[in-house]
DNA sequence: GGGAAGACTGTGAACGTTAACAATGGGTCC
DNA sequence: GGACCCATTGTTAACGTTCACAGTCTTCCC
């Protein structure tokens, strides 16, 4: 207290003069250069400490062109699924000593996704994760300002770019299967919005399972993710005859059904069987308790991480990988025999 | 396609080279500076579209000492509260062009925040908001590096730094209130963790009506924001005589007690009025549909960029600000007269 | 026509770090 | 004992931008 504006930080030439040695000696103890005397160590940290130097991270990167930063570009991270993969991004970069600079995209166009890349490229992260699984995310990533390693996150099939993902088309097949397993004639499907690659992959699983099943796969009924798009499908299901289990392609829409189905004096799981998928926190206490798919986005962001530092501190020309996180799948009382 | 890696990317020089200019006229032309003939402007705008300039936002920094880079410390985004929040301040924080650089934080305790703080510093961020609404995050921001102005999003009292929030205890009134108003003779609360400052807050309000209306406020249930402890602490209500109204501090412990209620054969809203507080978008399709206090994270978010950006960009002596954003009351199916 | 004000442009020096290279000193090996 | 190596340290020059200041060229006024 007393100075308005606390004499400015000390720069490394402060902490060389403290301890008497050159600056340069001073850079060599912050990156544990090994041939430091211990003696000299010693005093240089001390020099620092008492000084409270702090490096300063920005002129570093100018010279090293690297910023230890990471990109990350998101649709909408007040979702659970966009928001728990970022959340795992975010924990493994800091892991392995990254910053993360993140752009959340309200809407998702060529161009803003081109505007969000420019954007932290300018910013010069070293690597970038997009979370943008819709179809036209996916495709711009293709012509990319190249120079920046980057991974796509439930990115499609990716021609020139890495790519993490959980396998959507295997947790449609394992919720179908269950619900034919269960004796029902045939599925219903409640599919998210069709520019999505999660909900085109989810539809694929659940239409080879009833395929492989020997079912006709009815129309699917089209949503857009929200609880009040499943509460609507579910109204149109509840009107129907005929229908005995159905598969929403997230939980928040499986409420939303459930909440139909239960104004309607339909009632789960007796009448009708359902499953959704995600397997967020809130599911295991929906009335009744819902069958769903886990994906494990923890998983899905340490690996993201990890094929991206692959790309950023590998040599080598860069491979593009592809790494598949299987779903899992999570029994509770939405389901039950026809 | 051809240079396996393209040449190096136009410096400034560069650009002035073809030009035919000073690097600084170039600088000049890109810091919209006044005093540049038009004609020129056009000659250095179209080199650099020409070269494909971008400039070095690094570079720059380390000069102006401006990073154009605001840190976000949280706690937990996957939760809805936080991850709005977060969603809110990055928006407006892009809008205002400033990048945003995030620390979620697994836990809480004093040295997290405080590592936290220091990793954002040495980032060289221009500013941080710390969206950490536990008592012992609040109390660590009084003793910050300082030199980094600071904004606390539900940071109670706040001694020294600026805060944002919403005001819980209206909130927590507002519910009581409107479970005294239907004729119940007292309500019950599942409140949320003691560490937590928005859980106080709501505690407060909801003693406040209790105490205002001259009606003896019951031991409150203790929970920690999950569906399961409100499963929990609904199991222990059903249990209960006399119980009509419960006030749950979250959307998510309410799901959990409308569940305990429906297996335990309690009727909502019949027997039982329930409030939540959050809004979250699943409420409405609750079973049934929840009455809640919906925060407006949105509004947060965009409040506290403000009162960062005016304590960054602002001169004189930093002002500290105290900014109250009202909660609102929904009114859905959960709630009905005693 | 002399001078001053202002518009426009250029030059050199920061900013704080790391990289490249040079210098010193002590040892080892034959 | 001289060549050579290695550990340790220092010196100088980048990195790519903006800032401070110094020009130059108009223009305008008395």
């Amino acid at each position: 207290m007393g100075s308005s504006q606390a004499r400015r930080m000390p720069v490394m030439a402060d902490v060389a003069r403290e301890a008497g040695v050159s600056h340069q000696t001073v850079s060599r103890v912050l990156n544990e250069h090994p041939n430091v005397r211990s003696e000299t160590r010693t005093r240089v940290l001390e020099a620092i400490d008492k000084l409270g130097y702090r490096r300063n991270l920005v002129a570093r990167a100018l010279v090293t062109k690297h910023s230890r930063t990471l990109g990350v570009v998101s649709f909408d991270t007040t979702l659970y699924g966009p928001a728990s993969t970022v959340y795992g991004i975010e924990q493994a970069a800091r892991a392995a000593g990254y910053f993360v600079s993140i752009v959340s995209l309200k809407s998702i166009d060529r161009s803003g996704v081109r505007d969000a890349l420019d954007y932290l490229a300018d910013q010069g992260v070293d690597g970038i994760v997009v979370v943008a699984p819709q179809r036209s995310a996916a495709q711009t990533l293709a012509d990319l300002a190249p120079g920046v390693p980057i991974v796509a996150v439930e990115g499609g099939e990716a021609g020139d770019v890495s790519v993490v993902c959980v396998d959507q088309v295997e947790g449609g097949r394992l919720a179908t299967e269950h619900l034919l397993a269960l004796g029902h004639e045939t599925v219903w499907h409640v599919r998210g919005p069709s520019d999505w690659l999660e909900a085109e992959g989810r539809v694929a699983g659940w239409r080879a399972a009833l395929a492989q099943a020997g079912r006709a796969a009815p129309e699917p009924l089209a949503g857009d993710w929200s609880p009040r798009s499943g509460y609507e499908a579910g109204r149109s299901l509840a009107s129907m005859a005929g229908v005995s289990a159905v598969f929403v392609a997230n939980d928040q829409m499986a409420l939303g059904v459930l909440r139909a189905f239960s104004e309607q004096g339909v009632k789960v799981p007796d009448q009708v069987s359902v499953v959704g998928f995600d397997d967020i926190p809130e599911s295991e206490f929906f009335s009744p308790p819902l069958t769903t798919i886990r994906q494990d986005f923890d998983a899905v962001g340490r690996n993201s991480i990890e094929v991206l530092l692959r790309q950023i501190e590998g040599e080598g020309p860069r491979a593009c990988e592809r790494l598949v996180v299987p779903p899992s799948f999570v029994v509770r009382a939405s389901t039950a025999r026809a």
